[in-house]
DNA sequence: CAGTTTTCCGTAGCAAGCTACGGTTCAGTG
DNA sequence: CACTGAACCGTAGCTTGCTACGGAAAACTG
C-alpha cells in the first residue's frame, strides 16, 4: 500500500538509511511495491514506503529472511480474522531456530575451550594438541 | 603433504563423505594438494587425504570458515616454535566470534518473545500487535 | 540556459561453499 | 574387445542480499 506522494528515491533511500540501490532491489523482488511512473518523469514515494523498509530492516535484525518477510507483509493486509494467528506461529517458529542456532553455537564453544584448555601454548604445529585432536 | 597413493579421488571422496566435487573444488582454491597426475591415468591419493578432509570438516564444524581453515594448516607444517600459540590464539578469536554470535541471537530472542507475549492469537492483519510494533 | 545531480533500467559482480553439466579420456570387468 | 563407470576439466549455476556500472533522460541549481 505505498501510496502516491512527492518524495523521490533518493529521499525515501536517505530517510530509511538504506541505498536506492537497495530500494531498487526490495522493487524488484516484489518487497516493495513500484509507485506508478509518470508519463514524464519520475516516481514519486508516500512516506509510508520509508515506515515498510524500516519493518523490513528491523525484521532482518530479528533473524527475518526477506523471503519470510514478504510473507510476513502478506498477512498484514489479509483480512483473515486469523491473520494476527499466523504471524504468532511465524514468531515462535523463528525463536525455535534461534533457539538451534544457539544450541549449535554453544556446543562449537564448549569443543573448542576443551580444545584450548588442552593447549600447552608453545611447541611446533605438527606437535600442537588443538590441531591433533581435529585429525590434522 | 598429500603423499601418493593408491587411491582414486572417488574412494578418497566416499571415504571422508564428500563429494568427489567437493573435493576437486578445495584443490582448486588450495585446501588440499592435488597428486601429481601421471603421463597416462588418474591421480592416486593416499590415505593422509582422507584425514586432511576430515579436518576441514571438523573445523567447518567449530565454525571456521575455508580461508581460516587454510590458514591453521598451514600453522600445522610449520616449524616455528611459537605455533602452538597461534593456533590457540585463533581458537580464542573464534571463541569471542561465536560469543558475539549468542549475545545477538539472544537479543533477537528476547524481542520476539517480547512481540509474541503482546499478541492476543487472533484478529486481522491490521491489528496485530506484532506487526504494529515492528512498524508495519 | 548551462551545468550538475538524480533517476531509470538492465546487467553484472561480490561473498561462500559448493553442485551441476557436458564432452572426453581412461580403468576395470566379462 | 566391447561396454560401463569413473576421472578429468573448464565453466556455469545455485543461494542471499545486496552493490557497482554505464548510458540516457529528466529534474533541480545558479
Amino acid at each position: 500500500m505505498i501510496s502516491e506522494g512527492t518524495l523521490t528515491i533518493g529521499d525515501i533511500a536517505r530517510a530509511a538509511g538504506v541505498n536506492t540501490e537497495t530500494i531498487r532491489y526490495y522493487e524488484s523482488i516484489g518487497l516493495l511495491r513500484q509507485p506508478a511512473k509518470p508519463p514524464r518523469g519520475w516516481r514519486r514515494y508516500g512516506p509510508d514506503a520509508e515506515q515498510r523498509i524500516r519493518f523490513i530492516k528491523r525484521a532482518q535484525q530479528l533473524g527475518f529472511s526477506l523471503a519470510e518477510i514478504k510473507k510476513l507483509l502478506r498477512l498484514r493486509t489479509s483480512e483473515n480474522p486469523r491473520t494476527c494467528a499466523n504471524v504468532a506461529r511465524r514468531a515462535e517458529e523463528k525463536l525455535s531456530e534461534i533457539d538451534a542456532k544457539i544450541r549449535d553455537l554453544q556446543a562449537m564453544r564448549t569443543v573448542l575451550v576443551e580444545l584450548a584448555d588442552a593447549c600447552p601454548g608453545e611447541g611446533p604445529g605438527d606437535k600442537c594438541p588443538m590441531l591433533a585432536s581435529l585429525g590434522a
